[in-house]
DNA sequence: GGAAAACATTTTAGGCTTAAAACAATTTGG
DNA sequence: CCAAATTGTTTTAAGCCTAAAATGTTTTCC
């Protein structure tokens, strides 16, 4: 929504819309910056978990969710938590299920699932490996007040409700 | 740093600080829904880049960089402004040069140096695909108000000097 | 001038990722 | 009941991505 002075070569003289391009370039810059943050973030969190324990960041990511369901989940679960497509998550599991992190069974009432866990290592190395990647996150937010962060809370919840419902309007 | 009633618990009698593991758990949580929302509109876009202009993602970014770069950059140049590996670049620009969009040549001064270039083909169809993807951004965006805009690109700008600066302490 | 350091790029090996097709099991609706 | 649709997973083919080592080039600095 351009501010009146910017519409003033958007509306012809009988103060009619006209069809002009529409300037979108600030929510541009918002998206990049958006993007580089996040590049940012993530590339420092991936060296800093390879450098210490020697684990890559999807591995990590699949451990934190199982992490959060001691009952297991199947990998469809998985799939859109960590929003990956489900043959990403095939071949995550089964490097984690050599590796001795996860257990993974076939489902009783539904021969089609496939149940995974946290073995009893997997979760010990996950817990000792969350804990330090938490201080990790505290010192590359360490500059933010506690009224920043709520405020980015607050608008990304913003941002995510706006871009998903973008998304529905796309693929209904 | 936490409010007071949060802290009760890691002072001792004589008021002063305890050892405790601090808890940061709203800053994860920041870093969660950031990441979640950059993962829901990367992939909106790559998928619309695909189904529209049958392109890939990266493809688009790198054609973008060298949009804003008439004069041509070099690998290196680019590797440092999409933020990825060196290696990345070489596979990413071979194929780009192979379907014609990019001109790759090595600088005259300096023959450790490679400078590409889009070619004519590229910048028309960078040209085309860009001004469909502001559209999409902006449709992602759309419920936020400019003000909205106007603090996430402060808070972000502010989170990516934090990052910077906590890597820079890490990487010195 | 020449050895050593720094730099730009490529290669390598391995893992990650996707979209689409294929397969298997269950559920649905006549 | 049983064919059709749906659901959960795996496979496939191609491309993306990284870290580290290797290669070739230029700069630095004795």
């Amino acid at each position: 929504m351009p501010a009146v002075s910017d519409c003033i070569n958007m509306l012809d003289s009988e103060t009619k819309a006209v069809e002009t391009p529409e300037d979108h370039a600030e929510e541009l810059r918002l998206w990049l910056r958006l993007l580089t943050c996040t590049t940012l973030i993530e590339g420092e969190v991936r060296g800093r978990l390879r450098q210490r324990f020697d684990v890559t960041l999807p591995r990590f990511d699949l451990m934190a969710q199982l992490d959060k369901a001691p009952d297991g989940m199947t990998l469809s679960d998985v799939s859109k938590r960590m929003m990956v497509s489900n043959g990403n998550v095939t071949g995550l599991v089964e490097r984690l299920v050599d590796s001795g992190h996860l257990d993974r069974r076939t489902s009783e009432t539904d021969r089609r699932v496939q149940v995974i866990r946290l073995t009893k290592l997997g979760r010990a190395e996950f817990r000792r490996m969350a804990a330090e990647h938490e201080t990790w996150i505290a010192d590359l937010f360490a500059d933010l007040t506690p009224k920043d962060v709520r405020e980015l809370m607050r608008l990304l919840a913003k941002t995510k409700a706006s871009a998903q419902k973008s998304a529905a309007r796309r693929r209904p």
